[in-house]
RNA sequence: GGAGGUGUCGCCUAGUCCGGUUGAUGGCGCCCGCCUGCUAAGCGGGUUGAGGGUUGUCCCCUCUCGCGGGUUCAAAUCCCGCCACCUCCGCCA
């Protein structure tokens, strides 16, 4: 959620916010008026209230004839108070509907624009020149066939369209990946977790996911639970409720779990192969600081998200994403792209977003400082998602016979292997 | 899934049966001060959190006893629903 002062204080800043992105411009009187209504309606319970409490008091003490006649008093103004009750949470839901549908204020340095407006930022390692080596490159779906490493029709028979299995040295290669992640992270100073996949309605709320996106997501209709889309959801959730140390931050946590996507709205787009899945695993690097270090730590994340990608001898670049593209939470995100040598071009395989105070308002995770309490910051970045890394490994690391070369960094949580070799 | 129990302002706890000076007791911890070669002990005071008013950190108001409703002039206290934890039973990895 937004912080309401914005909309008192400064209402066309958020006006323009709202235009960077390229939404609703009207919603910001609406809040004003809201945010108004809101306050007038506390303001008139508050005051019957206290009138109350002190009639209240007077009966205590009070007895016979007197007593009588200020019950008769009181009872006329339970029916207010009770009115008046009724009038102001009407008010603060009104409030706090109109304020969910409001993005996050996108940072001045995010480019403006939608989808393919973004700037790129770096471009490292180049894509290899299969021509030059004298043969066509492989796919990954042709690659992890041949390697016994990948399974989509047996996924589909199972679960339907989107769906896979890793197989032999396919679920080798993701549980080195995850393994190799967890140390890195651990040696850059994360608290390693396995949280939940399944969480309440308010946890998903709260980082922003039944928004506009809630399409995406799959819910678990009996038992009021959704599965997480990626576990950024329980880790900032894994605070909520909760005042933190202002010395204790940032925080940093990082995660392993499934992440489940309907992928609603991607019909046709990236059929093929496991690219576009509706689950996958993920390492996920998380942090809670405060306001003011979440502008370093965010560049922080995104080192290390470049630092995984080097050591996995991968070309990438990094693109600064557009305002129009942020999501509801992020004022700025950064993408990792690798270079997939099949479809010619860039794809995401990592993104890191600071989410200001946006998710930690609504989950209430507070830091406590020298200020006096407000709301922490989080962030969020992938660091190894496994479906797309496998992608982007076998496709980049294979060889003319099928085979794939295993980057040295990895070599040692597959039993030393340095090359992958095709079974068929 | 079934039966019973518990949930109080950091932690522990009184209060709940029998509604009203409870805007919640006491202890521990913590903070400030006093005392003292130092430390400890001792003494005095402070200590739930949130929102708002005034922005005259001085005060005032509202909300907050797991959460949400209800009854009542009035709810920590009575009633209903839900959640979490504990014990036992059943079922399952």
């Amino acid at each position: 959620m937004i912080d309401l002062r914005v909309v008192r204080n400064d209402p066309d800043r958020l006006r323009t916010a709202q235009q960077r992105r390229g939404a609703s411009e009207s919603v910001v009187d609406e809040l004003i008026v809201a945010d108004r209504s809101r306050r007038d309606t506390i303001a008139d319970f508050e005051r019957l209230r206290a009138e109350q409490r002190r009639l209240g008091k007077e009966i205590a003490s009070a007895s016979g004839g007197a007593r009588d006649e200020l019950l008769r008093q009181t009872k006329a103004l339970a029916a207010q108070v009770k009115r008046a009750e009724a009038a102001q949470a009407g008010a603060e839901s009104r409030l706090r509907d109109l304020a969910a549908t409001v993005p996050n204020l996108a940072s001045d340095e995010a480019p403006e624009g939608g989808e393919d407006d973004f700037r790129v930022l770096v471009e490292t390692g180049s894509p290899r020149d299969f021509a030059a080596e004298g043969f066509e490159p492989r796919d990954h779906v042709e690659l992890g066939r041949r390697l016994g490493a990948i399974d989509v029709e047996r996924g589909a028979k199972t679960s339907g369209a989107r769906f896979y299995y890793l197989t032999g040295v396919g679920a080798l290669l993701e549980l080195a990946l995850v393994q190799l992640a967890m140390e890195r992270a651990l040696g850059w100073g994360f608290t390693p977790m396995i949280p939940p996949a399944l969480v309440k309605p308010r946890a998903m709320e709260g980082t922003g996911f039944l928004g506009q996106a809630a399409a995406d997501v799959y819910r678990v209709e009996q038992d009021d639970l959704y599965l997480v889309g990626t576990s950024e959801v329980a880790l900032a959730a894994y605070h909520s409720d909760e005042t933190l140390d202002a010395e204790s931050l940032p925080r940093r946590y990082a995660a392993f779990s499934p992440c489940y996507r309907r992928e609603a709205g991607s019909y046709g787009k990236d059929t093929r192969g496991i690219f576009r899945v509706h689950w996958f695993d993920k390492v996920e690097m998380f942090s809670y600081t405060s306001l003011e270090q979440s502008y370093d730590e965010h560049e922080r994340l995104l080192g290390w998200e470049r630092e995984w990608l080097d050591q996995l001898e991968l070309p990438y670049r990094v693109i600064d994403v557009a305002t129009g593209d942020l999501g509801l939470a992020a004022v700025r995100k950064f993408d990792c792209e690798a270079w997939l040598p099949s479809q010619g071009r860039y794809r995401e395989v990592s993104s890191t977003s600071n989410c200001t105070q946006f998710q930690a308002r609504r989950l209430d995770v507070r830091v406590r400082g020298t200020r006096g309490n407000e709301p922490a910051a989080t962030l969020n970045a992938t660091l190894m998602a496994s479906t797309r890394t496998i992608v982007a490994l076998l496709e980049n690391h294979q060889d003319r016979d099928g085979s794939v070369r295993v980057p040295a960094a990895l070599q040692p949580y597959l039993q030393g292997r340095a090359v992958l070799e095709p079974t068929a």
